[in-house]
DNA sequence: CATGAATGAGTGTTCATTCAT
DNA sequence: GATGAATGAACACTCATTCAT
């Protein structure tokens, strides 16, 4: 369908990408194969094929949409006057979007992604641009916040930072090893290390 | 009565884990193939075939021998009688061991192991077997400590339990994606919250 | 009564064949996607689909093309009085044309059109067109010299003429192994072989 | 079959190499599939890339095989004592061996590796070799036979040896687009050449 | 027990060709 | 006539696994 509408040729990507998606989700980036992914799509070899030139181009397209998402949704909730707040609802909001039972795609892409990054180093410049960014964002945020005496100082920012990412990472894991986790605690967890930060360590 | 000594089966048991374990940290689980395993193992086809039947048992070995070692360091450094004594020894010495630069095989391993878990039935339970027992004996010392009074009890020992192997894991990640890490504020970080759960929260 | 003129369907077709035979002559009739042709060309694929049936069918109008240039410069250079001149002309004619550095896409169109006539009974067919008229030709000329005396005739005139093919046919192949081969030194011994037709051999 | 006899591996390769060229020779080297040279051979993929890696391994080492051959060939025959009775030889060798009707194989072989050749440089080295060294030696006996004067000294001794060559290339082709070519008369006209190297040229 | 050549189903990818617009 | 996205059969190649020796 030559002379086709601007739109078209992003609507077809999309196709594909959701269809990728589905399959790689289900079954893995490695145990997925592209007749799979082309049935799923129900597009011909050949029409995928126009739009990725392979199968690790299309991994890369899947995870760069989710970090390119992440990152969205990252500065999204991310404005609350109180950085307190804004710590609080960026981590709620990514602890409802993962770790809810709709989130079971997204974590298991995210797993995915974070173990090929390992192998693949387009991936893993996608997953460093997902993560450094938010990053570099809650760091600024603590740092702010610090000078502010809203929080405590003994801790580098970054660090906290980190922990905080560290913390939906790890709970992200243990919701897929076990979709029983009791996602409440998580959050509850969560918001106690949030609110830990504004007393003095004991240390 | 069998040909040979256990001990030699026992050997070349341990040289052919040996061997998949430096070329799947090095190559991952699916790049790597079973030539290159006989390869690094000087070995033939048929001799590893004598010892592993497939290449899914082969991954579910190192897996195995992972969470058998994590489960006995883990008893063996949870034995401080301070139980807040005994997490910090624990988690120093899970960090030491992962989050070393020597740890880098270890860490490719965990990380390819949690995405396999998802789509392995027989990984899913080794890993979960390798999270479940310490979850519970870190869950027990908590509650112990709660019950004597050392650690308030505003929040579900479990769910601490979980935040501490989230935080550990979630480390695990940050180092794969940069071995620059700052391993050191992680660990600060970690005791931080190991501290803030001697002090009621704030909210 | 057409729509478009014809001059501009031929020039169309012109444009396709160049770009074919530029393709052709850089990646060899196989290597050559049709792709590759609609970009050289500047043409969409139905484009190019309207002049040409089939990739094989622009192959043959390559081959055919080639060959009707060679018969036509062959009857051009065939004129001269003196048989002996006639030869030694002719060969002069594609000495020049085909041995030269600028003979290169030439060659390269040769040697493929001649391996393809192996297995392609079109371009078999457009090949022996393109040589059996020469040879005709080169025959009667030498087989009238021998009448009038001036060629000895103690050879078959047709062997004589297929002996001067297959010289230049030679001397282009080795041509296109080496292109630092001595093309002066080529046509010496051409002309070598054509004096010595005219005085009785040796043996 | 391991632990096999040190000449199996040698016999299975030449199985491969038959099987190989019966096919390139039929259906040329692009037209054949890999497919087809394993039904040909009786064997599984697997087997065959034990031997080769590629497609364009196998094709190499037919070509490398031939050109082995037509060196030895040539050794074989360019040992007469009189260096126009080698040169007649060796030009009856060849035009005998590949000339017949039974040659139609290595005719086949022959110009698919000359056009190849023009797009893979392995295969351009291969006929490179198999080119030069012959046409060195045909070089050094007609320099020799010049300096003691049976042959004379007018055209310059590559020169003579490319032309040798060429008139057995380009009769080569002749064969190969008409099988009734007179073979015999080719012969003759070879034969006229080189006699004619003994008497000095007219011009 | 060890060897390693053989198996063959399965994979990612290509590309000549078509046809709705 | 021209467009170019779609088709899908076909291809080269891989690799976990087997088994005769």
């Amino acid at each position: 369908m030559p002379r086709v509408k601007p739109e078209y040729k992003a609507e077809r990507r999309a196709q594909i990408i959701d269809a990728a998606r589905t399959c790689f989700a289900r079954d893995g980036f490695h145990r997925t194969t592209l007749q799979d992914v082309f049935a799923e799509a129900g597009l011909s070899a050949g029409a995928v094929y126009n739009y990725f030139q392979s199968k690790d181009e299309l991994i890369l397209a899947i995870a760069d949409e989710r970090h390119a998402q992440e990152t969205a949704a990252f500065s999204q909730h991310g404005g609350a006057q109180d950085p307190i707040e804004a710590l609080s609802q960026i981590g709620a909001h990514f602890i409802d979007t993962y770790l809810a039972p709709s989130g079971a795609e997204k974590r298991r892409i995210a797993v995915q992604t974070w173990s090929e990054a390992m192998l693949n180093p387009a991936i893993l410049a996608s997953v460093r641009e997902g993560i450094d960014k938010p990053l570099r964002e809650t760091t600024a945020l603590i740092r702010s916040a610090q000078k502010s005496g809203r929080l405590q100082s003994g801790l580098e920012p970054e660090g906290i930072a980190r922990a905080l990412a560290a913390l939906f990472h790890g709970f992200l894991l243990q919701k897929l090893w076990d979709p029983k986790l009791d996602v409440a605690a998580c959050r509850r967890v969560f918001e106690h290390f949030i609110a830990s930060l504004s007393t003095p360590s004991k240390r």
